[in-house]
DNA sequence: ACTTAACCGAGACGGTACGTCTGGTCTTTCG
DNA sequence: CGAAAGACCAGACGTACCGTCTCGGTTAAGT
């Protein structure tokens, strides 16, 4: 039998940089489109005008693409917005859910987070990217609204949050909706205000 | 040879209608376990003891299967609940939502939405099958409350209705938490009473 | 969770009996055209007609489909030939091992036997495949000779049928010649009477 | 089989000749194992030690390589026996063939010759190969023997070459036995003297 | 009871897509 | 400038699964 003979190792070579960047942005329009289950590997790379070796080459498994897909997706300045009143910030807030829910990044880690309860490794990127949208801004707008007093005692500012955010999915993807701002609005000052008339004397 | 005699008026008859409601259990347990994309015939087959032949037979195709599926599952009696208030009404809606959300009908049914958006047919039966479990009740309760002066004026009741829906979704499906009677009420007490504290007409 | 139902088994079936005689036919022509290595299963199938799936369930394996080609083409009738003298017998067995040897049978063979050696069982199929055109009939021919007292005495059976195979096998994979009839009579009164003039006393 | 390969530290500049060397010997040596079918120049680079682009620079296609590595491999001095008498100067030229089908050399031409019938080129350059162990020497014997009156008039000098060859290999190819010195005598005796007893007067 | 006809089970088959493997071409880097 | 190292493209292969087909067996009607 023969041996392999071992020379010794020469330049190393890093190109296709470009070509990573459009293969993911491929991946996450294509998680957009028909989720997780239909993404094929093969179909991501021919629609990146690249060979499936070459996709395959870099990410061993589809788990592994989506990975880097999401990350790559998921650069945000987590800013939150400051108006002064805790119904500004809301609405900024709503706003960004909004825009990303109706972007490909968002369509994609929705229909993951729907989909994929059974994959959990898959589920945490998808809540990792999800939170990425909302780490601290979300918190820190109600916190300082707490500060001001402008929040009822004893408020939770997770229901909040996840209120404005469930009804904005529910428009979304439920109802097919677009947000606009008016709805948005209307929104927000019925999560503030409530719908039921005001009493003087609140049973509670 | 002489002409053919009449036709034998044998008619045997409807062997398997047992069959058929143990193939759409099935389905729609897969529909929720998998979704809609994994959704296999040949195992839905397998599942309900049949061979894939007589499934096949019946339902020529997927979206057939499922839509008789989401029917069978969709016979609900729509009765609104009626407590005398507005309060505890929304409560009685709310739980029925996440009682659906979280049985396997209601989970198949949300599943199909979210990722079915771009098959109308799927689309629209999902629609109807999530409409079932509010098609008027709800909205009966909302009239009742605003003739009863319940409601703030101009009060959007579908807002208020898919926001506590949304808020129950979000609850279910992206934070995968459990719907208790407590988030429940908390979540009927923001969206009547909202999160803010209450302004000079209001003494607390 | 569903669990599976067993029922009781039903009828077995085999079809496609032209099918599997098809494809035999197609293996043993592309094992004489491009041999072992080269032999694709999806191609055998595309000639034959059918798809490779199809093949692929009935034979797992390369080796299985060409064991099975390699027996199927090898339904000979070991007759041997009985003129009444050697020479007629010797040049009948020529004739048998030449047309072996130029028909598709024999080149899959030959290649096999030429190419295969690392490959244990394969070559055991393709020695038994030879085998096959002369496991009795040769030896039997010399047996009678040998009682006739035509052959020399001490005369190797076994090397005088090898040489004339090894002539008639130079003769049509090396030189690529075809096999006449005149020089298989030249071959066979070489192999008798040898090549040298006659002497006297021949030692040895 | 192939030899390891160690890089010489000494050696700054791998001067092309030694590496061409070691490609070639491994390229006979691969023909021989495993055929032309499956002859990879990747993987000859891998054995040889070297990278497979450097082998793509200098050789093409795989035809050349396997050219030029036939043409390295048949430096042969033909020199043709002469032993004075036509028994030992076969016996002579079939060690040389015995020796030439059992080394690398050998079996790589006659597997290129069995296998590679379709393949002109590259059959032409194997009979070639083939040829360069008996260009002219065996038939310079066989015209000795002649004018010394050792052969029976009328003697196919081809046929008794090629009878020889043949055999030889039969005996290496299809029975893959050992060629020793006593078989070599015996296939010599029964070419000159026949398998057939001696009769008083041999016409013919 | 016997025939008849529909339904069901079983499996073969064609077809499509996937992921792997390997061969050959290219570019980049080093000596 | 030659050689090494990979990245890349291209194509074939074997596998898995789906949906269709044709069998044979069973069961439920109706003479």
């Amino acid at each position: 039998m023969v041996t392999r003979v071992r020379r010794k190792p020469a330049a190393p070579q890093t190109r296709g940089e470009a070509f990573v960047q459009v293969v993911l942005e491929v991946t996450v329009a294509r998680l957009a489109e028909v989720g997780f289950e239909r993404l094929s590997i093969p179909e991501v790379a021919s629609l990146a005008g690249a060979n499936k070796t070459s996709v395959y080459r870099r990410w061993p498994s589809k788990t592994e693409l989506v990975r880097d897909a999401l990350r790559a997706a998921m650069s945000h300045a987590d800013q939150p917005p400051d108006t002064g009143a805790l119904r500004g910030d809301l609405i900024g807030l709503a706003h960004s859910v909004a825009t990303f829910m109706q972007a490909a990044q968002g369509t994609a880690v929705m229909r993951i987070l729907m989909a994929q309860a059974g994959h959990p490794q898959l589920r945490q990127l998808a809540i990792e990217a999800y939170g990425e949208i909302g780490r601290h801004g979300p918190w820190v707008v109600l916190a300082r609204a707490a500060k001001r007093g402008e929040l009822r005692a004893g408020a939770d500012h997770a229901l909040v949050l996840f209120t404005v955010a469930g009804a904005i999915l529910h428009r979304v993807f439920v109802e097919q909706g677009s947000v606009t701002p008016d709805f948005i609005e209307q929104l927000v000052d019925l999560v503030l205000k409530g719908a039921a008339v005001e009493l003087k004397s609140s049973k509670r």
